[in-house]
RNA sequence: GCGCCUCUAGCUCAACGGCAGAGCAACGGACUCUUAAUCCGCAGGUUUCGGGUUCGAAUCCCGAGGGGCGCACCA
């Protein structure tokens, strides 16, 4: 803030009128008042539940430790039973049973009438109960936050999606999957960021507002800059910045962050969505095919322990090498049909028909045999497998193979029947790019809003040279949908995207 | 965007054409080793909303809204 007057509010004492000011109505003291003047602002927490657990292990049953510690949760069952009580205290690490005695305890009565769901803070001894369980002996309490509200039923949770993806915060509290995917989550990302970091990239952040949404097939969300008075589009793609950087020098460079695209919704489809998205100079799409590989297979290692997982009831086994297969021997394999980029387009389009896909007019051999790729085959892989050698038709931004232009050096592991992630052989020739981009212009102008339109930035960026480069970007929600064995991209996500309430 | 399913107390669920209920939570009480403690008491509802059929609708029909799943689109 400017240095205009002083901040009255973080004067002590300095509160809003009371009763004492004519022009002010009287302001009741409120229960809420009294309640809050009896939390305090900090709390000595000695001792996480779990750190409890660990340490007094061994405590046998009736013994008491000698050790006074001070914990800090939710009260999640509350047992109260005359002159004693026992309750279950919860913290991020764990559960510790809280026990109170009448005689030992200060405000015993009021600690037997915390509702589920209070915090509270605790100071006292651990000890074992004669039955066994670990507790701390409560001397003193003090309460935290009151829960006005419930967290649902103290034995089955909350399962209302409505509930559970609205006000996550009950879910988290209620049911312990929730927390699990949403840790394993965060370890994902930072054990990715380890591995990559050991290997010599390095992380960047480009920008999310782009002014023209480019780098994906994809709709964009629209935003209007008020100053500039310009148009933005969230990002769909960060892939045109970070090749820029590559050729600003950054060989090895990647980017961890959001993206946005402006289409259904689904269970595997949140219109924001997080990707890695990674660059190699030098390199070319059989290095990227090993990277991947040894990444997705270490990250299991490291999460999981293991690269065998068993995915919706179905094993699935992450261990490198994964198969390596084209596109077109995928499609023989699944259809029968011997079909490629250079059959006849009568041909294929009769071909197509038969296998329940209605080609447009405008449609090329490549979109046509994609397009029968995805209805017919990928679904039923569960791999992994590497598809490469995609149409050069539907891949503007991929270098033509070495043995075939018609194609791209483009693949896109597969894994229960998703793409996990799109990755090719950049195309770095600034004349063949403009030629691809004035292709998408057109197809944009005749009304597919998913097209590319011509990026000048880019192209002028080419012109100061690209290196042989490779990149990929990875779905990093879908990754832990794997993990953790999950259908519902929701499941993986904090606060997914929702219908606004009301 | 289209199709199918679904919506009952704060939560989890019964009642399926005939008086809207239970468990948990909440509220009041009993209880000195509980483990989803137990026991007693009390309260809680325009059955998502709006129409219709019927002597009678939470229940059947139509429409709207929320949600779920599938398709389409995509990662």
């Amino acid at each position: 803030m400017s240095g205009t007057g002083q901040d009255a509010t973080h004067e002590p004492g300095a509160r809003a009128p009371r009763a004492s000011d004519p022009e002010m109505p009287e302001t009741p003291v409120t229960e809420t008042e009294t309640e809050t003047a009896a939390i305090p602002y900090r709390f000595e927490r000695t001792h996480s539940a779990a750190e409890v657990v660990e340490h007094w292990a061994s405590l046998a049953d009736g013994e008491e430790s000698g050790v006074e510690v001070s914990v800090a949760g939710r009260v999640m069952l509350n047992r109260p039973q005359g002159r004693l009580a026992f309750a279950e205290l919860r913290d991020w690490s764990g559960a510790i049973q809280l026990f109170a005695l009448a005689k030992v305890t200060k405000d015993f009565d009021g600690l037997t009438r915390v509702n589920l769901g209070d915090w509270v803070g605790v100071r006292g001894e651990v000890v074992r109960t004669k039955r066994g369980e670990l507790s701390v002996k409560v001397a003193e309490w003090s309460p935290l936050a009151r829960a006005r509200r419930g967290f649902g039923d103290k034995w089955r949770g909350v399962s209302d999606p409505e509930i559970r993806y609205r006000q996550r915060e009950v879910d988290l509290w209620a049911n312990e999957s929730s927390r699990h995917i949403l840790t394993l989550r965060s370890r994902l990302v930072k054990a990715m960021r380890e591995r990559l970091w050991a290997a010599g990239f390095v992380e960047v952040e480009t920008p999310i507002l782009h002014p023209i949404a480019g780098g994906a097939a994809a709709k964009p969300f629209v935003t209007h800059h008020n100053a500039l008075d310009a148009d933005l589009y969230l990002r769909i793609a960060p892939e045109l910045y970070l090749k820029r950087l590559v050729v600003g020098g950054f060989e090895k460079v990647f980017e961890i962050g959001r993206l946005f695209r402006n289409e259904g919704i689904s269970p595997r489809h949140n219109p924001e969505f997080t990707t890695l998205e990674l660059y190699q100079a030098y390199a070319d799409y059989g290095d990227l095919m090993v990277l991947i590989e040894e990444l997705v297979s270490g990250l299991a290692q490291d999460l999981l322990g293991t690269t065998t997982l068993s995915y919706q009831g179905r094993p699935l086994e992450l261990a490198a090498p994964w198969r390596r297969a084209t596109m077109v021997e995928l499609i023989t394999e699944h259809t029968g049909l011997k079909v490629d980029v250079h059959t006849p387009i009568d041909e294929l389009r009769s071909a197509a028909r038969a296998h329940g896909v209605t080609p447009d007019d405008s449609w090329g051999p490549g979109k046509i045999l994609v397009e029968v790729y995805e209805k017919t085959t990928e679904a039923e892989l569960w791999g992994p497998v590497f598809v490469m050698d995609y149409p050069a038709e539907v891949s503007p931004l991929a270098r033509r193979h070495r043995d075939d232009l018609d194609l791209v050096e483009r693949f896109e592991p597969v894994v229960a029947g998703r793409e996990l992630a799109n990755a090719f052989s950049e195309l770095t020739d600034p004349d063949d790019q403009r030629a691809r981009f004035e292709e998408q212009a057109a197809a944009h102008r005749a009304g597919d809003e998913e097209a590319n339109e011509v990026d000048e930035d880019y192209l002028r960026a080419l012109e100061y040279g690209l290196p042989p480069t490779a990149g990929f970007g990875l779905g990093i929600d879908r990754l832990t949908m794997l993990f953790s064995d999950v259908s519902n991209i929701r499941e993986v996500i904090a606060f997914p995207t929702l219908r606004p309430e009301h």
